[in-house]
DNA sequence: CTGAAAGCGCTAACAT
DNA sequence: ATGTTAGCGCTTTCAG
């Protein structure tokens, strides 16, 4: 099955490849006879432009590169979906790369698919430090947009939740429902959504008690963390423990259920990211929901903007608030 | 930032575009010393070349589209995971679409991939009917192979867990420690995981219990399903529930609880796939686990194979074992 | 072993 | 409104 090319519809339609290309792409106005005879002539070869072709001579592909620190991380599915959707409807593909949580692949994969030449780049980035120069350097070829975490500022556009509404959210609701002896399972990286709700619970957990915002233990956002840190704060009593994530609330669960404490009664639990587990566990586990739709939207529409103004404008860094989900972790004690 | 091309490397080395392109391929025999120089002015230009140009001249792209049906679903992620790096490992880039289980959109995303020049399509079928025609026409133009889910025979390479290995290891299981009155919540679909597992059962259970083989529920792959499964099946007091995956297995032990009935004690679940949450339910569920890491090995090697050989050779259907893994919602009673 | 030259399929000036 | 023509950057004959 040889491919039909541009020819092929011209010489099928009478007229040249320069109004054929006009007809399909629809870059100049053409006549309306005309334009009905070549689209039935495609039509009838069943002609499919060849993108390699047009990128070569138009200098844009069409696609977007994506680079993630950690599809298996649960909470990503769910932005790659809204994004690759966002994405597709503006007729862009997208060139997928999951860098395993390691900078240095990540360097490599930018590095590929700017040789594939991608139009622009959303990159979230595996570590604030070491994701940097490469970061950096992507961004001064094409249009790049930093999605969930920060690698330092002035890099690029961004677009994140906002972490310390988030966790304001959470300190408020424990505090409406009579908690006091808080306690924070949290993550140590310097990751921007580690430090910022490690920053916000310290500065708000002082409200409920002055003893809480010291009351915190710092190790990764996973699971195995939440299990380990409930041991480390459960001599300190807490009436509730603040996860830094949904990951190290589900541990926390466990380990909670296995010295046979009752959640809410005795200890409230509460997350962050609102990723589907969060709804699954027993009990349901209230969080902090990110808004993931409406960030991929935002990030597509900055790359949007790059990408027809030329680069133009002032960097933007968009932060959209957070909502929280109450579940059962956090019911207020009869 | 101008970008440099292969004009500029050759320039700066004193030689032609033609010995460029050689020593930067590997195509044919180049002098050590030329190559020495070319390579060092490639080096120092910072010169990547262009895939676009590359893509047109060679036809080839050195890119392959994966079509999935849901990302979200939490058995991808890691599919996908290990799908990008035996891709990536060979150099070639991931174009990622996800169709959102519909038939249509599939359809449409498989043409756009194709008229971006993929040299290969990996594509798990939305449905098992509905995708045929377009997936079929995609293996006519590109090697293609199906994973996780058929889609009618004779449509091209496949590589898929063995769904009745899978399920009589959960049978065998269970016989062994001593639970008779088994039920099957399964999914009614026609996709090939739901139909060989519930096949499967089917077969299989009759060993256990002359009545087991008819006492099903069937529904959706969901854990909204597994809730709802088990109070159609309650009723016939069963000692094991056998769900058609993971998310059914979560939803039953939901359900469960709040019957409750005591898991294991009273009544034994099992899912499969070993998605995440299976580890992290309370209890643990017993599950089948795919080969993931196997499974896309298998599927990168046959489209690697096709590439090469240039589309020759008999049609392949891989099925890798499964493996058990008991957790704690299998416990034998004491 | 190396260079000159011919395109891959398409778009964008430049003509008409 | 349409046609002609010149490449985009690269690989690949074909000569030397």
């Amino acid at each position: 099955m040889a491919d039909v090319t541009l020819r092929d519809v011209a010489r099928a339609s009478g007229c040249s490849v320069a109004t054929v290309s006009r007809v399909l792409a629809g870059t100049r106005p053409v006549g309306p006879e005309t334009a009905r005879r070549v689209r039935e002539a495609a039509e009838a070869l069943g002609y499919r432009p060849n993108q390699a072709a047009r990128a070569l001579r138009s200098r844009s592909t069409g696609t977007v590169g994506l680079v993630l620190p950690q599809i298996t991380n649960p909470f990503y599915p769910a932005l790659v979906r809204e994004l690759t959707h966002a994405l597709h409807a503006e007729g862009r593909a997208v060139l997928f790369a999951d860098c395993d949580d390691d900078p240095k692949a990540e360097a490599e994969y930018i590095d590929d698919l700017l040789s594939r030449r991608v139009d622009a780049l959303l990159v979230v980035p595996a570590d604030e430090h070491r994701s940097r120069d490469a970061v950096a350097a992507a961004a001064a070829r094409v249009p790049l947009v930093l999605m969930d975490r920060g690698c330092g500022p002035g890099i690029a556009d961004s677009v994140a939740v906002d972490n310390a509404a988030g966790m304001a959210l959470v300190l408020d609701h424990l505090a409406a429902t009579g908690r006091r002896r808080v306690c924070y399972l949290g993550a140590d990286g310097t990751a921007s959504a580690a430090a910022e709700r490690r920053a916000a619970y310290a500065a708000g957990a002082a409200a409920l008690d002055p003893g809480a915002p010291g009351r915190l233990a710092l190790g990764g956002f996973s699971v195995e963390w939440g299990r380990a840190a409930v041991d480390l704060v459960w001599d300190a009593r807490p009436d509730a423990l603040v996860c830094a994530n949904d990951l190290i609330a589900v541990g926390a669960l466990q380990r909670l259920q296995q010295l046979g404490a009752d959640v809410p009664g005795d200890v409230a639990v509460t997350g962050f990211d609102d990723i589907p587990m969060a709804a699954l566990a027993a009990p349901g586990i209230t969080t902090v929901r990110q808004p993931v739709a409406e960030l991929a939207a935002e990030a597509t529409q900055l790359l949007g903007r790059r990408l027809a103004g030329r680069g133009e404008g002032p960097q933007r860094a968009i932060r959209l608030a957070p909502e929280l989900v109450v579940r059962e972790s956090s019911a207020p004690r009869p």
